[in-house]
RNA sequence: UCCACAGUAGCUCAGUCGGUAGAGCAAGCGGCUGUUAACCGCUGGGUCGCAGGUUCGAGCCCUGCCUGUGGAGCCA
């Protein structure tokens, strides 16, 4: 297929001036220059700048068209491309004919009129916000690294495993869950002992919306040896902040003879790559959110792709906090989990870039992380971002049978997930993962604060609007 | 779920002692200009979140509710 001219052929120097080109897109602004023309600046969401227009007043609609052209009006524009004589811009179109697809119906009360909005604002008209410049810049970087950590994977023989959204069983017993049903809630079946009859349910039992791919992503690790998971899921946790959606994008790698030192190699290798990925082929938004939103955005990034992540383990981050000085509200003593202001400080204060804690007390972490031979520590490990917090928790999983036995039946757990007992069952081996928080991961790379505004339309408590 | 703050024009906010409403931006019109966060002038634009209460009188004080934001817990 022949695919139609965009504003990023023209802007990035593809097509030669004195090209003759058309144009689709969306007006941003228009200047009018009483010599006999006007400016109009044309958007197509190709990349982050949008094109100058020069529209002649003898262009036939002149009156009766350009000079009513506001934000968000849709054009079709045939033109030159020529050298600009403006200073911001090398080359604009000088347009020979333009035809206006769609005005915008009443501009004052335009959501998205030319003027600087409110990024709380903005989430209320979530079905606009792309057509600003923050959220269009935050879609193609999202775009960009999601292509990056497909290619990471796919170079390395890992294969994506579709996942189930929905699963009949809480896979880590943590973590409250969306229920799936099509019973009816006005005459729900029962039991013989009152309970809700789920024999009756669409599954025959009970559902949920998943929480994690990783179990099945075991399943899958212990014959394809690498394999990954990247897509939603769904926590449905009252959880009012800045850094929790309840939908949200997950990527899941596991691998087959992986220990937990090779998991933190893989992760801080995977993280440099993306980054890389996005400061080398989303410059221009880049250098939006540096100028726009922190300035920090792209030295942090470069650095972290130049330095090794800081590795500690948790008794030493504990010494370390005990040492500090510094008083904190929640206790710090061996044994009890880190609070967000104990990473914060080890992130941010005394390491000042990404730092992987591991081996924490195997009674704070999950059931399916590997023990340790101390007896006392798990191989679970964290990777903590300056200003996000947990970005990455991963371990080596727990594939002696004996063990894990005894961790399910402690919770439970053992009728349910009989299969992912089969794992250890047949042919066992060592093997290793971590889940990456995708919105946060973009919210680390472009200095965006609010989870909500890296993923297009955010699900919250009360709130799953568009 | 807990704690704190907020809700006034399309948007961002001000509103003094309780006396019936203001600015900037945006929008419309005009002026100027190879302009580009344009600039200058004029104009229109209000159920002060909702429901009660106190008061001669409430944007302002009281009660309840709703919504949003930040933080905690939980986590990614």
């Amino acid at each position: 297929m022949d695919w139609p001219v965009q504003i990023v052929d023209c802007l990035a120097g593809k097509l030669p001036v004195g090209q003759s080109v058309t144009l689709k897109g969306w007006v941003r602004t228009r200047r009018d220059s009483k010599a006999g023309f006007s400016f109009v600046n044309l958007h197509d969401g190709s990349c982050f700048d949008g094109i100058q227009i020069v529209a002649d007043k003898s262009l036939p609609n002149y009156e009766s068209d350009i000079l009513k052209l506001g934000a968000g009006c849709s054009l079709v524009v045939q033109g030159e491309i020529v050298a600009s004589q403006g200073k911001e811009q090398a080359v604009e179109i000088q347009a020979a004919e333009v035809s206006v697809l769609g005005w915008v119906d009443d501009p004052e009360s335009y959501p998205v009129a030319k003027k600087r909005h409110t990024f709380e604002y903005l989430r209320t008209v979530a079905h606009l916000r792309p057509r600003t410049n923050t959220f269009g810049a935050i879609a193609r970087i999202r775009n960009t690294a999601s292509q990056a950590i497909h290619r990471y994977f796919n170079e390395r023989n890992f294969y994506w495993v579709n996942t189930p959204v929905i699963t009949a069983s809480d896979c880590e017993g943590a973590g409250e869950m969306f229920r799936v049903s099509t019973l009816d809630l006005l005459n729900v079946p029962t039991t013989d002992q009152g309970k809700v009859d789920f024999s009756q349910d669409f599954f025959a039992n009970e559902a949920f919306l998943t929480v994690s791919g990783q179990l099945n992503g075991e399943a899958y690790c212990t014959a394809l040896s690498r394999v990954y998971t990247f897509g939603p899921t769904f926590r449905a946790e009252n959880s009012h902040t800045s850094r929790h959606l309840a939908e949200f994008w997950m990527v899941e790698p596991e691998v087959a003879f992986a220990d937990l030192n090779a998991n933190a190699d893989m992760a801080e290798e995977f993280l440099q790559y993306v980054f890389k990925a996005v400061l080398e082929e989303r410059a221009d938004d880049m250098g939006f959110f540096a100028k726009h939103i922190n300035g920090e955005v792209i030295s942090r990034l470069e650095n972290v792709i130049a330095s090794e992540f800081v590795r500690m383990d948790y008794s030493e981050a504990i010494r370390i906090l005990e040492q500090c000085g510094k008083t904190f509200e929640f206790p710090v003593q061996w044994g009890l989990d880190l609070q967000s202001e104990h990473e914060r400080y080890l992130a941010e204060e005394h390491v000042g870039r990404p730092v992987i804690l591991m081996n924490y007390p195997r009674e704070i972490k999950a059931f399916y992380m590997r023990e340790n031979d101390d007896g006392r520590t798990c191989a679970a490990m964290d990777v903590l971002a300056p200003g996000i917090g947990e970005i990455i928790g991963g371990s080596q999983r727990e594939e002696r049978l004996e063990i894990l036995d005894r961790k399910m039946a402690a919770l439970g757990l053992a009728e349910n997930l009989w299969w992912y007992r089969d794992l250890r069952r047949y042919g066992t081996i060592p093997h290793a993962g971590f889940g990456l928080g995708f919105e946060r991961l973009l919210n680390y790379i472009t200095g965006m604060e609010n989870i909500r505004d890296a993923i297009p339309f955010p699900r919250v408590p009360g709130s799953a609007l568009f």
